[in-house]
DNA sequence: CAGAATCCCTAATGATACTG
DNA sequence: CAGTATCATTAGGGATTCTG
């Protein structure tokens, strides 16, 4: 959608990145995977190699059973993450990233690297807008 | 980044993208932030320019008048959008990105590059899995 | 071990009505 | 126009119990 201004000499609407292109082809699909509250630690646990369930409920502190299961099946379902069932007794499954699970750690690494870069100022601009509007609540 | 799986001589976990080093600091704030239903939009939008309440309302379709408030609000708490009131009347507001809410754009683009790259894997995954089990439901 | 099945609670979002 | 205030709804997530 062009939203050219009418302005007589305003320069033409800076569009820096070219988002317009794509509003929001794709993007919610990826966001609703990496922005719930677990995938993204999976993901990175998983960058570390293969993972049987127990080893990634431990090494993503404070996930709930259920919330793994849940993380690593939709994550399974994506085609990010490979499910390995071993008929063993007892049952033993390991989760390994796919190609493009793979492919992702290099956006997640981005965003890590973004939070980080960007880390003191958000932090700054927040305690900022707490400290000048005390009654709002926003949270 | 090179991918090789040694296998025999890497008993150490392999961190190609170096994710280890930051297993969650600040990713999170990132996310609450660009992971929510509406921010993403709102700023790609504003990656066009300065837009007025009603513009971003009409321009994100769908989103209710309390959820852009609260919306906007976040990002202008984060820094990462600048609010200007004109004491007209009615009232005027307008929302533009800041200099931090501009360079938020550049991942946003990422984000929405790979979303592209790989929105028919994806797809394509998801129509594999719920073939293969279809009674399962993960959504 | 690796889950499935329940129950419950809270946060997130939506709908509607009202205001400076 | 640009919100605020309420109420209703729903989705996300946690705790617990049970099973192959």
């Amino acid at each position: 959608m062009s939203l050219t201004h009418t302005g007589v000499t305003t320069p033409a609407p800076l569009d820096p990145c070219g988002l317009e292109e794509h509003p929001d082809c794709g993007i919610r699909d990826v966001l609703d995977r990496i922005g719930d509250k677990w995938s993204v630690l999976v993901i990175v646990e998983l960058a570390g190699g293969p993972r049987r369930f127990r080893e990634l409920q431990r090494a993503v502190e404070g996930i709930s059973q259920r919330m793994l299961t849940l993380t690593v099946r939709r994550l399974e379902r994506d085609g990010l993450v490979l499910r390995t069932v071993y008929p063993t007794v007892p049952a033993q499954v390991d989760y390994r990233l796919t190609g493009t699970g793979a492919d992702l750690t290099h956006l997640v690494k981005a965003l890590a690297d973004w939070s980080l870069a960007h880390r003191a100022d958000i932090a700054e601009a927040r305690q900022s807008y707490d400290r000048t509007h005390p009654d709002h609540d926003i949270h």
